[in-house]
DNA sequence: CGCGAACTTGATGTAACTCAAGGCGAGTGG
DNA sequence: CCACTCGCCTTGAGTTACATCAAGTTCGCG
C-alpha cells in the first residue's frame, strides 16, 4: 500500500515549501514505488552507481563514509523529508553510504528519470538545487564545528541541530525527540573518541542541559544549550562611507 | 574589455563538460559583466544576500566562515572555473564568505536571473545541480579528513587535492603550481594550529615529499604523497548469493 | 633603519586519546 | 530459571598529539 504524494504526511509541515497541483501530479508520476527497510539496511554505497534514489518518508538513518584506515566519518543523520542519492543522480557515483538505523519507509525514484525532472518541470529541478545548497551549508557548519570547536561545544551543537530538525519534521514532542543512534555514531560524526563523547554527554547531563537515554533525547535547558551550540554571528554591521 | 563566453579560456579544458551552441549563447546573455578585484576583496559575505553571483575566470581565493569565538574555518580554496554564490542564488543567504587572495577576474551574473536559467535552459540548471553535488562530495571528504585523520595525513591530503585541481584548471606547470596562501589559511582549513602546521610542512619537506616556498608548491614525490593522502577505498567487493 | 608580516623552532601544557575494567539489560540455550 | 554472551554505556589511569607560549629569523617596505 503506497502513499500518494497528495496524501504525503510531510508535505503540510511548515518546514517544506508548498507544491503546485502540477508539481504534485508530476511527483506522483516520478515516484516509481515505495520501500520498507529494516535497521542496518544499506540503501546507498559509497563508490557505486545506484539506479535508485530515495526520499525518506519515515524513520531515521545515517550518511557515512569509511576511510582506508577503517575509521568512519558520519556525515549527517537522515530524517524524514531528506532526499538520498543526489550525487548518484547527477554524478553517477556516491561519495558516501547511507544506512537505515530504524525501520524506514522511502519513496523510490529512478536515477534515469532525474534529467526529465529538470527538463519537464524546472521548478522541481530548482528545488533539487535548493536542497543541494542547504546540504552544502550544513556541511560547512559541520566542518567548522569539527575543525574549530572543543568537544563540549561540538556535542551541544550536534544535539541542538538534531533537535531542531526533529521538531521541524514533526517527530519531536515538547522538549523530547527520538534519538535511536549509539554514542559511537555521534563520536564518529564529530571526530571524537567514544569514551570522550560519553564523558561529555555525562557532563551535559549533570549540568542539567540535556539527557539522552533509551533512544530519547530530552532538552532540559534550551537557552543554555543554544548558547553553547551557537556557531556564527548574524550578518556583520553595515559599513558607512 | 570583457571575455566572450565563446572565447572563455577555461571551456576547452578537459576538466569541463562541453557546451552546446545554444548553451553558449544562453550563457553569453546570462553573463551581465566582468569584474576585476584585488587581493583581500570580499566577494560574498556570510549571512547576507548578494545580488551578484560569480564564476572565477582567473586568480585564487578562499571560502571561509567566522565563528562566534572569532576562529575561522576555511571551507575551500577557490580556483578558476569555480561558481560562487550558489547558496545566495537559491536560498538567498550565504553560509560562508568568499575572499580574493590574488588578483581575480570574475564573470558576473544576476541572482535574480538564476531562476530563468532553470526555466529556459534546463541543461544549465542540471549543470548547476551537478556542481552542487561535486561540492557536496568535496565537503564530505574534507569533513572526514578533518574529523578522523592525523595532522600529517590532513596536510598531505589538502596539498594533493589542491595540486590536482590546479593541474585540472591549467595553472600547474610540471610538478609545481602556484600556492599564494599563508600557512595560517591551511591551518584554518584543517583545524590545526599555525605552529603545528608549520612543523608538519617542515617534516614533509625534509622527507622529500613536497616543498612549499614563495607561493609555489612543488611535488617532489607524487607516489608517496598520494599514498599518504589516500582517503577512501574504491567500491567494496561485490557480494555473491 | 625601524616595522610588520610571515615563517621557524624550542619549551611547556592540556584536551582528548587509548587502554582496561566493570555494570547493566536483553537475548539465548541448557 | 540460571549461566552465558553480547551490545552498549560508564568510569579511572596513563599517554600523546596536538595547542599555547615565547623567542628569534628573514624579508620587503615606508
Amino acid at each position: 500500500m503506497t502513499t500518494k504524494c497528495e496524501d504525503c504526511p510531510l508535505r503540510p509541515l511548515s518546514q517544506f515549501l508548498r507544491f503546485s497541483a502540477e508539481e504534485l501530479a508530476f511527483m506522483e508520476r516520478f515516484k516509481t514505488g515505495e520501500m520498507q527497510v529494516q535497521p542496518g539496511t544499506h540503501l546507498l554505497t559509497q563508490g557505486t552507481r545506484s539506479p535508485q534514489l530515495f526520499t525518506t518518508l519515515s524513520g531515521l538513518g545515517l550518511r557515512h563514509k569509511t576511510l582506508v584506515d577503517g575509521s568512519r566519518q558520519v556525515i549527517s543523520f537522515v530524517m524524514p523529508g531528506d532526499f538520498l542519492g543526489l550525487q548518484a543522480g547527477v554524478m553517477g557515483e556516491m561519495g558516501h553510504s547511507v544506512e537505515a538505523v530504524t525501520d524506514m519507509t522511502l519513496c523510490v525514484f529512478n536515477r534515469a528519470d532525474i534529467w526529465s525532472l529538470f527538463k519537464t518541470l524546472p521548478e522541481r529541478g530548482y528545488a533539487l538545487a535548493h536542497l543541494a545548497a542547504i546540504e552544502e551549508q550544513f556541511l560547512g557548519d559541520a566542518l567548522a564545528t569539527v575543525g574549530q570547536r572543543p568537544a563540549y561545544d561540538k556535542i551541544a551543537w550536534a544535539m541542538a541541530r538534531y533537535f531542531h530538525r526533529a521538531k521541524a519534521v514533526g517527530i519531536a514532542k515538547g522538549n523530547t525527540c527520538p534519538l535511536p543512534f549509539r554514542q559511537q555514531h555521534l563520536a564518529d560524526a564529530l571526530g571524537l573518541s567514544l569514551v570522550h563523547t560519553n564523558k561529555v554527554l555525562g557532563r551535559l547531563r549533570k549540568e542539567g542541559v540535556l539527557v539522552w537515554t533509551d533512544d530519547v533525547l530530552t532538552i532540559r535547558d534550551m537557552d543554555r544549550l543554544e548558547q553553547i551550540a551557537a556557531l556564527d554571528d548574524g550578518p556583520p554591521p553595515r559599513p558607512l562611507i
